[in-house]
DNA sequence: ATAAAGTCTCTAGCAGCTATAGCTTCAAGA
DNA sequence: TCTTGAAGCTATAGCTGCTAGAGACTTTAT
């Protein structure tokens, strides 16, 4: 069993933030020592580093708590997880397509600067780009995600 | 010359948000109309679309600011632009490894569930490994990004 | 000329933490 | 065994990055 201290350095999450993950129900209450501590199954960590990279990702948290749902109910229909996983992954390609192009930008500016300019400095251009964009930025809904 | 809302359609980002960012400084105080009705030169489109697509990728608004800075003043000496975009980079890279790996999970899924199991979900595991954290959870500085 | 839509400032609220205060519990050395 | 310092507890307040009113003024369209 972990002290929250302990769970909270193997997941690189800070103990509050843990507590605070409990509050709001994505941490299940784990069982506590008789003095009252909060003493955590090994398994949990796992949960924890799951949601932690998925928060450095961006995810929501509503988002997290969806992932997670199919982890906890590996039994319910299918067609449910299947909506949750496809809507997660129509996101997370939008993403990935911009972050690509965000690293291709960003080398050449490396580059450029080894060869001692940045005058012609495109990292605005090629973010504000919207033909990159995944979004319909007019009228549509925000991405799931 | 655009209006704040006509703005805000055309970057994708709301009406008080253009005034936060005027008030934290991220975006230049535009001129007035007569009637004191803030009016925008093209140019800040772009500007205001950077952030957007910026944000939406997760960087905090003070690596935003740095990112800007590159921008405005393409006569600084070359070190510290460096600087800034290898960090960002870095920090780029490690989002776009562990956002392939959800890509991979979650596309792993979509295949199980066509074929009617979720049984062996593992979306907690691939993100919850560490062996694909590009960050060191123990004792480190978190990265710029 | 007037009505609707847009804009103004100001203030308050929300998500997702993060820090502080004041107290209790635990573990490790003298 | 005693003690003392780190770690834990609850509760509350503050922070970032927006977002949503309220109530008054400006623009635009008819």
């Amino acid at each position: 069993m972990l002290t929250i201290g302990k769970l909270g350095d193997a997941a690189g999450v800070k103990v509050p933030t843990i507590r605070y993950y409990e509050q709001i129900g994505l941490l299940p209450e784990p069982d506590r020592s008789s003095g009252n501590q909060r003493l955590y199954a090994r398994r949990t960590l796992d949960r924890l580093s799951f949601i932690r990279h998925a928060r450095e990702l961006g995810f929501p948290l509503e988002a997290i708590r969806d992932l997670l749902s199919l982890q906890d109910s590996p039994d319910q229909p299918c067609a449910a997880a299947d909506t949750i996983a496809k809507a997660q992954l129509l996101a997370v390609r939008a993403r990935l397509a911009r972050l690509k192009a965000l690293e291709t930008e960003l080398e050449r500016m490396i580059v450029q600067c080894a060869h001692g300019t940045i005058a012609d400095c495109r990292v605005i251009e090629v973010l504000g780009d919207h033909a990159n964009c995944a979004h319909d930025h007019h009228g549509g809904q925000e991405a799931a995600l």
